[in-house]
DNA sequence: GCCGTTTTCGGCCCGACTGTTTTCAGTCG
């Protein structure tokens, strides 16, 4: 049975193995845009494949749509399986080396019959690589390294990672005398879940200053590329980051432009052409002007461009600039909408923080309630709560209220009951209604078919005392796939149910999906922000679920952590 | 391979840096 992940690694196949051919950029170009077209879990290829609706998806044409058409009923696509045959498998493979592209991998194994990465070390560390022509002793090292770097790191880190990287150099850049305005760009400041690298853009008449600064700085392994406005260095967590300094006056074009995203920038820019108008890093220019339209600000630019503002998040090429056209882009919701957090652990299951010091933080923070939700009493690995355990908290509760109430602090009674393997909740009916909100998660039994585990979910978001579905998933990001659920179907029973799909804010789950967030409020879902706190540093990863709520063009109202605890119980009340 | 109120052919976004070259190709973002 074809997935969308068999197709798009087939589909990314073709592009590679075209690419090695020597085909036209545009055709490989192609293939590579379908990949990221296909991604969007959205869109049901199963169906558009049986309708013969493909082709009516931007992007994808006669050609390709075949491919699909083909690959989604026979498993296979006879031109790949061709290409395939001309190039050894380990061609692709050499393509993936940093450094590394297509016209290289095609010389060595065109020269010198090389087909493999340990083929290609050998022959850079025994001297004949740098024989051939276009290739000499610095591209032999150059392909040791790079073949060092592919095997030490997978090539992403999750976006907290990038984050705790990337905070100091932003704040000893801030601090430089050179520097008049440095911000981090790309998939940090677009709150992608990964990131491949870390990108600063600079403001500053001394770029030489800065980046001699920057390259030396602590925490920097080695410097990979250094030029007049551009630096790359590898830091020692093994990320790359990358500064390029401009003139202040085109600090707004520069960080746009690294901002991204390239599907996004390649859309701005071809709008800009349609207008006249030549769009870089450094402006935007009249046919044949020298002179660039003035921004001091990322607006001025999507105002000279006919387009409403377009927030950082929502650059993805995913219908943001459309909708800018129309000025019909959502006001997304934002860190001062938010007045509850909920699915907080405690000392009574695996959580660190007390009551007391959720109490407390939230007063600190401005937060009006927060939803307690330790393990319940199967997860027995997380010390879940027996329903004795669960009654002596509700009492504790109450004494933190009586304390905080006062202050404008309030502590709701909740749980995250694990769901069953038939989809049941935890506790007897009793017990569970006691509880003031309900959050259900998939903790066990991964292994399920798909039918299986869409059913036990689906079971579980119907019960009429489920508030919020916890996770949907259950992915760790870059380490364990998700289990295999049908997604669409279960928010789509969420919407039925009036079920709160969670956005679950730890950063190695992040999970709802952010592509799957706008689907989720098209179908009519209302979502939470769950921090899923273990220790009061975990309340911190509300922003990156904030950035997925964003990303998915979440409004406050539709997101029930802006909700008044009044409101947030009672619709978790009515729901029963 | 995709696309089209100029177009069914001929375009397709743009620039920095590196390494190999005496003027440019490859890679990357």
């Amino acid at each position: 049975m074809p997935t969308r992940t068999h197709l798009l690694k087939a589909l990314e196949e073709m592009a590679t193995l075209l690419e090695l051919a020597g085909a036209n950029t545009f055709k490989v170009g192609a293939y590579s845009k379908a990949v990221r077209i296909l991604g969007d879990e959205t869109i049901d290829i199963g169906a558009l494949v049986a309708a013969g609706k493909l082709t009516d998806i931007d992007g994808i044409g006669k050609g390709i749509a075949e491919k699909v058409v083909e690959f989604w009923t026979t498993g296979q696509i006879t031109e790949l399986d061709e290409l395939r045959g001309q190039f050894p498998p380990g061609l692709v493979e050499l393509t993936e080396i940093p450094g590394f592209g297509a016209k290289k991998a095609r010389a060595v194994f065109d020269e010198l019959g090389i087909a493999s990465v340990a083929a290609l070390e050998e022959a850079a560390r025994d001297g004949r690589l740098e024989k051939l022509k276009g290739f000499a002793k610095k591209t032999a090292e150059k392909v040791l390294e790079g073949i060092a770097l592919m095997r030490k790191h997978s090539g992403r880190f999750r976006i907290d990672v990038a984050w705790s990287a990337a905070q100091p150099i932003l704040e000893a850049l801030r601090a430089h005398p050179a520097v008049e305005r440095v911000e981090a760009a790309g998939s940090l400041r677009r709150w992608r879940e990964t990131a491949k690298d870390i990108d600063f853009v600079c403001a500053t008449p001394r770029p030489a200053d800065v980046m001699e600064a920057f390259v030396t700085m602590p925490g920097v392994e080695s410097v990979t590329g250094k030029g007049d406005t551009k630096a790359s260095v590898r830091l020692e967590s093994g990320m790359q980051a990358d500064l390029r300094c401009v003139e202040p006056s085109q600090f707004a074009y520069a960080l746009a432009h690294f901002t991204g995203s390239k599907e996004h920038n390649v859309r701005l820019r071809q709008r800009a052409l349609d207008r006249g108008l030549k769009l870089n890093e450094y402006g935007l220019f009249p046919d044949g002007s020298e002179e660039s339209l003035p921004a001091t600000a990322e607006e001025d630019i999507h105002r000279h461009l006919g387009l409403a503002f377009i927030a950082p998040e929502l650059r993805e090429d995913m219908g943001e600039i459309e909708a800018a056209e129309k000025d019909a882009l959502p006001t997304l919701l934002t860190r001062n909408d938010i007045v509850g957090l909920m699915h907080l652990h405690t000392p009574a299951s695996d959580g660190q923080p007390s009551l007391q010091d959720y109490a407390e933080w939230a007063h600190r923070q401005g937060i009006a309630w927060m939803g307690i939700a330790d393990h319940s009493q199967s997860a027995a690995y997380a010390g879940g709560l027996k329903p004795d355990v669960v009654r002596r908290q509700w009492s504790e509760i109450d004494a933190v209220n009586a304390e905080w109430g006062p202050k404008g602090v309030r502590l709701l009674k909740g749980i995250e009951s694990d769901i069953l393997v038939d989809g049941a909740l935890d506790y007897d009916d009793d017990v569970l209604a006691g509880f003031d909100f309900i959050v259900a998660s998939v903790h066990s039994r991964f292994n399920l078919s798909e039918d299986e585990q869409t059913a036990r979910i689906l079971r579980a978001v119907a019960h009429p005392r489920t508030t919020i579905l916890g996770h949907m998933t259950g992915r760790l990001l870059l380490k364990r796939d998700g289990y295999a659920v049908r997604q669409k179907e279960i928010l789509e029973a969420c919407a039925r149910a009036g079920t709160i799909v969670e956005i679950n804010a730890n950063p190695h789950r992040l999970d709802l999906d952010w592509r799957l967030v706008r689907f989720a409020l098209e179908s009519g879902c209302l979502l939470s922000i769950g921090p899923d706190a273990h220790e009061i540093s975990g309340l911190d990863d509300l922003r990156y679920g904030l950035g997925v709520a964003r990303k998915g063009w979440a409004t406050a109202d539709r997101v029930v952590n802006c909700w008044s605890a009044e409101k947030f119980l009672e619709y978790a009340r009515v729901k029963k």
